[in-house]
DNA sequence: AAGTATGCGTTATGAAATAACATAACTGGA
DNA sequence: TCCAGTTATGTTATTTCATAACGCATACTT
């Protein structure tokens, strides 16, 4: 899936300039409050994938990481992703092993993603999770997490198609 | 998660026997009626996840997969897996990196489950994607397949923590 | 200042999945 | 019944994804 598609626009085009520096400010204030620390690699990696277009993988990360081209080591990508994950600024997406940073504004632990197959677009939305919740309760479980990916085709692809 | 969870019930405990033959040869006709076939590799793959307690990691069905304890090639066991899938026999769970066998009537391309972070358990349950759908579609998108991953505490781990 | 916790750098390894190509087995016509 | 087309398997090798383990550095806390 999304491999040689030629729709062109994204859903949600990468950051830039000061609409990036914004948002990481924003997250930086964020850690402030709860005496969490946003330090250089966690920065970077919540640059990174601020200013993609598109989900990222890990290796990826890992390549674009030095400004001058060097790699970073595999560990300190995945723990700064770890750690973004924890704070919800950055979601994983487990059906493409890609990560991309959360839009949505209240970080509670849920998750929801429209991805296309086409594209490779991921767009999050606000999911309403009632009647799963409803479900695992009526099962006895206490649910912590609840992620949803829904895979299909994006509006610019599904016309071409 | 799922570590060294003392909780020895599961909730979904492996077949054996009449039951499990049963249930293969359920497979099987239905294979039948849609001109599929169930081969060796296939069948002794859907045995596999029958007979588990538990989601099964792709390398646990390679190590398990011959009866004299040889094991298969990666491929053997990947292919069979997507032949599950694609039928409704299997589900993949995401965030596990792991195989159940589906335990719900219709095949449709939906997948709910309440995974226990403690005991690992994972329960399918019928989903709901009503208010997912209403979503997707207000969106502009054509959803194909929904997957949602709950995780959280079964009831039996929810007591004892 | 000492002790504890947290995060980072580094090397190495483990786990999950697929590419590519050759061979075999079904399927449906002529 | 033979052939051609398709589908499935066997096999080797590789790629992709993620973490273990260790030592050092930095930051909180008493």
């Amino acid at each position: 899936m999304g491999l040689d598609c030629h729709h062109t626009e994204s859903a949600h085009p990468g950051l830039e300039g000061l609409a990036l520096a914004d948002a990481v400010a924003a997250a930086a204030t964020k850690c402030e409050r709860t005496r969490e620390r946003l330090t250089p690699p966690r920065r970077r990696v919540l640059e990174l994938l601020l200013e993609a277009d598109a989900p990222m993988k890990a290796y990826d990360l890992i390549a674009a990481y030095g400004q001058d081209g060097e790699p970073a080591k595999p560990p300190t990508v995945y723990r700064a992703l770890d750690f973004l994950e924890r704070l919800g600024f950055a979601h994983r997406i487990e059906s493409l092993n890609a990560y991309v940073p959360c839009r949505m504004e209240g970080t509670s632990h849920r998750a929801a993603f429209l991805i296309c197959e086409c594209c490779g677009a991921a767009q999050e939305f606000e999911p309403d999770f009632a009647p799963q919740f409803a479900a695992a309760e009526a099962a006895g479980y206490a649910v912590r997490t609840v992620t949803l990916e829904a895979r299909g085709l994006c509006p610019a692809c599904k016309v071409e198609s």
